[in-house]
DNA sequence: TAAAACCAGTTGCATTTAGCAAGCAGTTGA
DNA sequence: TCAACTGCTTGCTAAATGCAACTGGTTTTA
C-alpha cells in the first residue's frame, strides 16, 4: 500500500497508478478483448503476461479500485474482473495512446484496426463507448437501440485478421 | 537498443517507450516548465529524480527520437535538450492523463492548475500549445500574432502559488 | 467413477532495473 | 586562484521482472 506521493501534480500521479509496462496491458484486455477471468487474460495474452505478473497486476489494480473482482456464479472456483468508473474513464487516453502508436511506431494492421476507428469516431464514439462499458461492468441499463461500438470495433478486427489470413493462404 | 517488441499493438508500443515512471516526467518538465539542460531538470524535479536515472532517461529519449541533445554554444560543458514532433504530439495524451488524474487522484491545486486549463482548453488550445513549442524546440517560425499558451499557463499556475503563499502568511 | 482438463493463483530462483549517496574531470566567473 | 557549476559516472543495495514448475481444489469427460 503505497501512500506516500511523490508529488500532488496530476501526471505523476496517473503515473504512479499506471506507470509501468503491464497495468494497460491488462486493463486494455479486459476493455477492448472483454476478457473477464484470469486465464482468458492469461492465455490470450499478445504480449505473454507471465502468472505471476498478472496476479500481481490484478491485485494491485483492485486494491488501487481500477477493477473489482466477484466470484462467479456457475462456477466455485472462478473469479469475475470488472472495470470501475475509474479505468472506463481510461478511454480518452487509450484512444489518443493508440493514435499516437500508430502515428510513429511500427503497429501491425490488425492490432491497430481498433485504434483506427476509436480515433476517426473521436469523442462522441468515445462517449458511446464507455456508456457500452458501463452496462457490461456496471450493470448499466441498456439502451437497445444504440447499435454497439464493442461489436463494432471486434468486427472490424475479425474482418482485417480473416482479410489477412486469405491474402496468406493465397499467397501459398 | 531494444528492437524487438512484445507485440504490434500501438498501445503495446507506446508503453514500450513511455511506459516507466519517469520517462514522461521528463518529458513533462521538459514541456511545460521549459527545462532544456540536465541541472534544471534535475534540481527543479518536483519528484527528486536521481541523476543516474535523468541520465539514463535522457540518453533513451534521445535514442528512441522523443528527445534531440545539442550543445550549447554559450558554455562549452552545456547540453540543451529539446523536443521532437513525436513528443510534441504527446500534448493530447498528456492533457487527458492530467484531466484523468484531476477528477480521480488527490492532486495539489498548485500542480493542477495547468492541467485544468489544458482540459477546458480543449483540442484547440493543444493545437495552439503544440504549434508555440514547434517554434521553442524545433526552430519553427512564429506568428506574432498569437497570444501564448504557454505564458498563460505558466501566469496561471505561478498566480496559484502566489495566492497560496499569502494565504498561508496572513494564516501565521 | 476415475482420469483429464481446468481454475486462480504460488513458489523458488535468476536476471534486470531503480534508487541513493558520493564523486569526477573539465569550465566558468569573480 | 578559487569556488561554484557543468553533465554526468560509480559503487552499492533494494526492488521489480521474468521463467518454469507446481498447488489444492473443481468441473467435465470418457
Amino acid at each position: 500500500m503505497e501512500e506516500v506521493h511523490r508529488s500532488g501534480c496530476p501526471i505523476n500521479l496517473t503515473l504512479e497508478v499506471l506507470g509501468d509496462r503491464w497495468s494497460l496491458i491488462v486493463i486494455r484486455d479486459i476493455m477492448f478483448g472483454n476478457r473477464r477471468h484470469f486465464r482468458e487474460l492469461l492465455q490470450n495474452s499478445e504480449e505473454g503476461i507471465a502468472s505471476n505478473i498478472l496476479a500481481d497486476r490484478l491485485k494491485r489494480l483492485v486494491e488501487r479500485g481500477m477493477l473489482t473482482r466477484e466470484d462467479d456464479p456457475s462456477h466455485k472456483q472462478k473469479a469475475i474482473y470488472s472495470l470501475t468508473e475509474m479505468s472506463i474513464r481510461l478511454v480518452p487516453i487509450f484512444a489518443e495512446m493508440g493514435a499516437w502508436g500508430r502515428r510513429f511506431l511500427p503497429v501491425s494492421e490488425e492490432l491497430s484496426i481498433r485504434a483506427q476507428l476509436l480515433e476517426e469516431g473521436g469523442r462522441p464514439l468515445w462517449e458511446d463507448f464507455m456508456q457500452e462499458l458501463r452496462v457490461l461492468h456496471l450493470h448499466a441499463p441498456r439502451d437497445p437501440d444504440k447499435p454497439s461500438v464493442f461489436d463494432r470495433l471486434r468486427a472490424a478486427y475479425l474482418e482485417v485478421v480473416a482479410r489477412n489470413r486469405a491474402a496468406a493462404e493465397a499467397a501459398e
